[in-house]
DNA sequence: TCTACTTGCTTCGGATTCGAAGCGTGCTGT
DNA sequence: ACAGCACGCTTCGAATCCGAAGCAAGTAGA
């Protein structure tokens, strides 16, 4: 629980340095670059991300006011909004990602073998796989966040 | 990227639910049920869960309110506050552990083998000690966080 | 068509976080 | 003793996040 939060950190740190962008903005950015013709709808962002809704609409308006992304409406379904990367957006990607991929090879990959990437993904695979089969979705309404206090 | 968040979302939700805790919340109780007498400086504390320094006065805030925890000056050094994990929080802490351990075992070591654990103990450890030799302390100050908009 | 439900997104309110700045306290060198 | 610096914590302002509630568009059944 220190390793995860010190690369974090470290990555967050370069990403504002390099971009001015919080490592959220980034894998949105990344995720869109990723994406045929850069596209993607709002949800599927947040179901990439984990985020919830109303954090991807958040930052999709920050992004959209820095010209990276753009918004507009899908034309098979009136109610989903397509999330567009613009020229500006891939550029900044491309500046900002061999430095990233850096950052986490110095941190993470460098120490580590062959050997252990594999277990590793090995590993984490099994732990996924293990999760989506029993999804603890239940999301009890008790003991909100407020105390009546 | 996922496995570690549905993990983090669920353990959290079952902190919420089973004792109105947040993660951070509990991770100061528990670091404190850990230290000798239960009592901890606040400095060690967010040493503890890589906190800002306002991050844990802020929380210390919301326990001590709670009286799960207790604030005092410490006797050798007048800078220093004690944080003193009370017996409404010890047992809080008695309360939600079981419930805690066992999420994570379900979701976590349960698809894991034996020969697993033992290369991930390995591989995080090798990640942490190279971390630790190279600290990549820098904070420059470029590009802040609010844009001049 | 009308109703009820689902889906996709945004708005709103509140909680949590960080960094910078501020304030005492402790230490060091002169 | 005094100046200067380091340390420990808090306060403050702003950013970021989530969940609940709301709204519009789509879908299924009568």
């Amino acid at each position: 629980m220190e390793v995860s939060s010190l690369l974090q950190h470290t990555v967050d740190e370069h990403l504002r340095a390099d971009g001015d962008l919080s490592y959220v903005q980034f894998q949105i950015l990344a995720r869109l670059s990723d994406a045929k013709d850069g596209k993607l709808r709002m949800t599927d962002l947040a179901d990439g991300v984990v985020y919830s809704r109303s954090g991807i609409t958040y930052q999709a308006g920050l992004l959209e006011k820095r010209g990276l992304i753009t918004r507009s409406p899908a034309p098979d379904d009136e109610r989903s909004v397509i999330v567009t990367l613009t020229d500006a957006g891939r550029a900044l990607v491309a500046q900002v990602l061999p430095g990233h991929v850096d950052v986490v090879r110095r941190l993470l990959f460098e120490p580590l073998q062959q050997r252990d990437l594999t277990t590793l993904n090995d590993v984490l695979g099994r732990v996924r796989d293990h999760m989506r089969a029993a999804p603890p979705r239940s999301a009890k309404p008790r003991a909100r966040r407020g105390r009546t206090g």
